[in-house]
DNA sequence: GTGGTCTAGACCACG
DNA sequence: GTGGTCTAGACCACC
């Protein structure tokens, strides 16, 4: 399990650490009852405070991702309690098309774009799953 | 050509902005050369700020998408001045993938995501262009 | 005698068990001088610590409601025994508070409230009691 | 419009300025749009830390209640908007069940309780709201 | 002017 | 051991 962060990215910390464990669980290398590290021991390894850390799981617990039990640590919720948080599938859709928008501006053929779409779906799916 | 801002919207306005016209000029609905609506014309057709606007229109410039010639308003930037405005190849990558990851946890297969994909791509490239 | 956990339950264990130890009291399933199961057994049987029941039977008796004997288990403390224990009845209505008004927020009629609250007096109270 | 936190309470400051907020907005104290204090103000008049009121309004946000605009601060949200916001009807029940509990068990009879709930309940509906 | 994020460090609560 | 809360104070982002 590997998680890094960038003080050079736009996005604040606790954003990234988000992204990163959503990309994790959602490509199943943290799978359902999956245990995380500790706040204290990922803010020390990433070199951020405590409560940086902490507002991620946070955020991601009230996200229906994670279960967190005061004392025994942070682990991978199950997908049945996970339904809770709804993303509209307005914003998903409007997050891709900037996502794209953006990469064919940068002067990305289409078919760059396609390979690297399929690329990252089968991270995301895999073959078999 | 249309721009809207939606406040329930959690992207900052200005943000919001920037995404509609980066869109627009990916889709060929802005060519190169076309003037944009004056700063205080789109701020109060939108009913925002005006400085929401120029910020707008000034991180565009700053990405190489925009022209703006004090006193006479912004137009869209030739091809060759934009290749000034660099992503990094990284952040656009980190960028798709976080959209692909959110539509992959809100529950949706492969399938469907690649059809969002290629019909966002079809309004970006067309079918012949 | 039936207690239960849930570990998707918000609140911390303890404090569920207390709840539930509170409720049996309250409607007479559990008389005075009535015992409760070992602190090892209940651990044992709701799959928890075994700090985690000893702690809930420590606030019990705190409250006034379990008279706890070292060697001899815990059995539900005598009426004149509880009146120690002080709870504000300023907390008691901010808590009622509380739950009313998260109710009404869920969009809850008066009315479904209101034979809620009956519904929950009845079990409390009887019919005759 | 009038809150305030008591440090003796158990619960965290932040969770009670939730509690107090969530009070007004359902007895109508403040309406849809009304705005809130600033975070800064608010911290300065209960002599807390800017950040435990900022914990209180995003998690507001979070449960739909409020629409915070970075710099241009937060007010109520429409009603159509806190829909997203689900709180299971078990966890409604068990809250009101545990302030029942404790009431009884306070030695409170069945009628001052009731008379309370009735009072609450007036405060939350009035009389032709 | 508004809110957002982060730090360093303290102390508390839970299992 | 775990996570939770709070403080004081800094600096940034948005309108």
């Amino acid at each position: 399990m590997h998680i890094s962060v960038d003080t050079n990215d736009r996005r604040p910390i606790y954003e990234q650490v988000m992204d990163e464990i959503r990309n994790l669980i959602a490509r199943g290398e943290l799978r359902e009852g999956a245990a995380l590290p500790p706040v204290r021991q990922l803010a020390a390894d990433l070199g951020v405070n405590l409560n940086t850390i902490a507002t991620a799981y946070r955020e991601l617990q009230a996200e229906g991702l994670l279960t967190i039990r005061h004392g025994s640590g942070a682990v991978v919720a199950a997908r049945t309690t996970r339904e809770t948080g709804e993303v509209s599938a307005d914003e998903l859709r409007r997050t891709l098309r900037g996502a794209l928008t953006r990469m064919a501006l940068a002067g990305m053929p289409r078919a760059v774009i396609l390979s690297a779409v399929t690329e990252e779906l089968r991270a995301l799916f895999g073959r078999g799953r």
